[in-house]
DNA sequence: ATGAAAGCGCTAACAT
DNA sequence: ATGTTAGCGCTTTCAT
């Protein structure tokens, strides 16, 4: 080696062969250790597992899968459509759930952003043997266009399907319904008589399932449930709703949000026309979205639990994988985080 | 096969051997069309293509990594410290910039929540030849702590390292200290005098560096530059300094804030104290966060382009990986998005 | 309980 | 320009 010749580090990483030799035992014995196989003497385990350590051993993922036919990777299915208002931080807890349950696991996650022109590759990857299983986000939209798939390749959904009836997926939620009533019973437990809603499209199972659950609460309280107008999800739908609203009807003594960017939204718009929160008006929104604390007054919301939801999905998935039997619909809690924005009875 | 056993679907996946049956040629030749290869007769690359077509053929990633050991594999390291904090919108479009980027290379993007914990297991698994190169997103903090391995494993970082000095790895990052400059300029050329600032932590390089523009632009415009307090980058953080501040000194009339979480966390101490926005103080944040847009007024604000940066990491490390000279910092521009906040002249 | 040996599906010299 | 032939590092029967 010359002195112009810079020493070529590479960075060899030792193979199971030669974690066998350092051990003085067979190829197969090593790989029965490194996957926990019973059938191996504590005594031999412990050498190996020396040899392992010296050597500093990690098992080529590449190989392995491809002698065990198992990829050990997941795919994490986030719809272009969806990630465009990747702003929503409800989606990067999901993931962030996702990621950090499959930390403890031996399956690796591979973050997929599927655009529509890209769909057809997408799935041909996944079809391809590249992956496990998959995890498909689509929030609010409750668009199983993946569902055909899941005949191939075990795959959950977040959030219920559109058509639960024409749809056999399995998928991981929250009860939107019930969330939306109790919200609501809150609001009327407040005094509160004219009580309005902007739900959310109707075309989104959060959107029917929201409006749904206010109804519910109305209607058991007795109330009329015609103060209902539809938003988009969006602070400025927010914002238009709530106006079309107080045109109809300036009495409003409270209401519910289909979520918190549309009550964000909505806040100007109250304060314009002269109305102060919660005195005159209380308001509920949904999602427990972080700016929820950042306004004044700060939003009563439905909190979910959007990296349980993600943790929930990867683990119906892994066992899925598994073949392990499990329910279609994993249904996790939500709660009412009470705020400011509902915090005073009727004046 | 009795009615009993349910049909078996073996998905089996087609085989680069079954292609090149199919399409009369050698593996060879298949893998050298599926690779680009350009010496291939147009008219057997037809075939081929033909074959591969009909039979839906997918390469085996694995197969194909263990063969060529090149993985294809790229990890997005996000430290839990930060993903914690994933309710700051600025991830997640850095990570769709990054996996957005990466869907129109060969490169597949493994997402590594890399815990306190799991450092040591997440080096191994670095340094264990299952990925080609890293990106590592440390946001605000500029911790480099996986320096070290950029010499074994290609590494690009999200924000320029703590200390410059010690540090040889490659990052893309946004000018700070000039986007904040022009942030301040902006108040200045209001007409503004006794403008105030609230830095982020000074063991962050975006803490060190907001302050530092605020300052080159005050001390240009030969104002006096001691109205400054320390936030955490938090609402909260933020609603402490600014009461702070206006204890100091109540004839404030421009603030600029390092984000705009600690903007928005200001705004109700600002409406407590009687000062409206902009009329009394003009407010300038960092970020463009879209809770800026939510507030009221809403928040000027220093854009970054954070799925750009996402997409530039990306293609740094790419070259990177192909052995390219790049540059060690790459600096991406920011822009000012006048809002609201600071939408009318000194009255 | 351990070892021997045959691949997993592909790439990359090397031949031709 | 195309084919032949070794492996890549590991798992997994099948023996022993």
């Amino acid at each position: 080696m010359s002195i112009d010749t810079p020493e070529q580090i590479v960075p060899q990483a030792p193979t199971l062969e030669m974690v066998a030799h350092e051990a003085g035992v067979s190829r197969a014995t090593v790989s029965r250790v490194v996957n926990g196989s019973t059938a191996v003497t504590p005594q031999v385990t412990a050498v190996v597992n020396a040899a392992i350590e010296k050597l500093n051993y990690v098992p080529n993922r590449a190989a392995r899968s491809l002698a065990s036919r198992r990829t050990n990777v997941i795919a994490l299915i986030v719809p272009e459509q969806t990630s465009i208002v990747f702003s929503d931080p409800f989606f990067a807890a999901v993931i962030q759930g996702v990621a950090v349950y499959l930390n403890d696991t031996d399956y690796t996650l591979n973050l997929l952003i599927a655009s529509e022109t890209s769909s057809d590759k997408t799935r041909r990857y996944l079809l391809g043997g590249n992956v496990d299983g998959a995890l498909v986000v689509s929030h609010h939209s409750g668009d199983h266009s993946y569902t055909r798939l899941g005949q191939k390749l075990p795959i959950v959904f977040g959030g219920r399907p559109l058509t639960p009836e024409l749809d056999d997926s399995y998928f991981v939620d929250v009860d939107n319904v019930a969330a939306a009533r109790s919200a609501t019973e809150h609001l009327i437990s407040l005094g509160r008589t004219r009580i309005a809603t902007v739900a959310g499209p109707q075309d989104m199972p959060p959107g029917v399932d929201r409006l749904r659950g206010w109804r519910e609460a109305m209607d058991a309280a007795g109330l009329t449930d015609d103060l209902v107008e539809i938003g988009g999800f969006s602070p400025a739908s927010g914002a238009d709703a709530m106006g079309r609203l107080l045109d109809r009807d300036p009495s409003i003594d409270a209401i519910f949000f289909a979520n918190d960017q549309m009550a964000a939204g909505a806040y100007p718009v109250l304060r314009e026309r002269g109305l102060s929160i919660p005195q005159d008006i209380a308001v509920a929104g949904f999602d427990d979205d972080p700016l929820g604390t950042a306004l004044s007054p700060t939003l009563t919301t439905v909190h979910q639990p959007s990296s349980e939801l993600g943790a929930g999905m990867a683990a119906a998935l892994v066992r899925l994988i598994a073949k392990e039997e499990i329910e279609r619909a994993t249904i996790m809690p939500t709660s009412l985080v009470v705020r400011e924005s509902s915090k005073a009875p009727l004046r």
